[in-house]
DNA sequence: CTGGCAGCGATACAGTGTATTGAACGATAC
DNA sequence: GTATCGTTCAATACACTGTATCGCTGCCAG
């Protein structure tokens, strides 16, 4: 008994000529689509989907979504350009601040992933390289510390302007607007009197450029490191 | 026709006198596990079990996950003690640096949670206008720059350290002995001479106590904005 | 032509947040 | 005392997640 109906099968069986893939074909498709949505966007089978293959296929160049995850981290470090080698480690600090900064913003899920483990991949590890090595001092010790406060700042700056961002995005709102004219929780709130100091930087206050913000956060940062690195306060002391 | 078996029904149909529920039992509850297993811990369905409830129960109390962890959040801010509004900026500050490292020690997933979305709970409230509060420079735009800056750099080495300390936690291994010791990746990668400085930092770095290191970048820190602070230097100029 | 093999798809499973549905209860109206 | 109503909860269902397993398919070795 000859089956019937065999000429319309779904598909012809044979192989579609599935699209070639590469672990970096996956990272940069991963990345594109975290870029126009956002880390939700990034599922093992929408990244699939992407690349017209089923979801499984990806386990072939991937360990695990956290690796494709630690990879796409790495990626964008690789973005990063280093400093001037021979700028101080003021001008240095500062360019790999501002780097990081401009990273975050062309990538907005950068931030959700950094701190969450530690990066090891080659590129991360560059980046670790070139801005331990534009701190000059002799201790090394002391280059971690310096270094270790600088990406502090950076990171919880960096961070902070993301989700103000989004907040707005997802409002439509500009920050300014939504603290003066947001539902009525807040203008209650503050009306109780309790908070006055807040009250005040909410009315009073002027809302400057973030750029300007992230630049006089980290002048501080710096400042203080040069006091007390400063000329005559030899480091290791 | 008498149905058979009625005697033995998986429970008497009569409501077995559910637990009561609130708000903040829920919050207690989820805090608790997310205390004892992380974040993943975590869902409507733990919860609710730990409550001996359905999920959908919480539903009642609740609007969504999202509110639930925001709930959780702003109840941590409410264990943060607020400095004594006499101390003068530099104490103060330090006080509440302090206040919201050792919160995030005790719960390890407040920092996941941290800069996810504004938070505007009425102890996180508190918290902020007790912050401003005890900078006494009589510009509120400086006050808020000067608060952002040592706040983003709390919460970023807060949140390297806490990732760290998971880090060893699921090694089971020091970072210095991973550092040292860990899987040949590191070693073949340091031995290409591409990051002596790195290589310097992992083979020659003491490590110090995290207390000690979270201090000395919060000095920095402060000393940075004392500097540009100083009396002479009026600000708002 | 026949076997193994490698790569890939389909299926399956346990888990998630949440919408919908329906059943049981207490209180109220007659 | 009975009927109805509204509230409160549990059960079910849905779309989605990451991933283990399995079985098919086409290619290459013999």
């Amino acid at each position: 008994m000859t089956n019937e109906l065999v000429w319309d099968r779904p598909e012809p069986p044979s192989r579609p000529s599935p699209t070639p893939l590469s672990r970096a074909l996956i990272v940069r498709t991963a990345i594109e689509l975290a870029d126009a949505g956002g880390l939700d966007e990034v599922s093992l089978r929408k990244v699939a989907a992407a690349l017209n293959a089923g979801p499984m296929r990806l386990y072939g160049y991937i360990e695990t979504k956290d690796e494709l995850l630690d990879l796409m981290v790495d990626e964008i470090y690789g973005e990063i350009r280093p400093p001037d080698p021979s700028a101080d480690w003021r001008t240095g600090l500062r360019h790999i601040a501002h780097e990081i900064r401009s990273a975050a913003k062309r990538h907005e899920w950068f931030v959700d992933l950094l701190g969450g483990r530690p990066n090891r991949g080659p590129n991360s590890l560059a980046y670790m390289e070139s801005t331990l090595a534009v701190v000059g001092f002799e201790s090394i010790d002391e280059v971690m510390g310096v270094v270790g406060t600088v990406m502090a700042y950076v990171y919880g700056a960096v961070r902070n302007e993301i989700t103000e961002i989004r907040a707005e995005r997802s409002s439509g709102l500009t920050e300014e607007q939504w603290q003066r004219a947001s539902g009525p929780y807040i203008e209650r709130v503050l009306a109780t009197g309790r908070y006055p100091t807040l009250a005040r930087f909410i009315y009073d206050g002027s809302h400057f450029d973030p750029a300007q913000v992230f630049d006089r956060g980290l002048d501080y940062v710096l400042e203080g490191i040069a006091t007390k690195h400063s000329p005559g306060s030899k480091p290791g002391g």
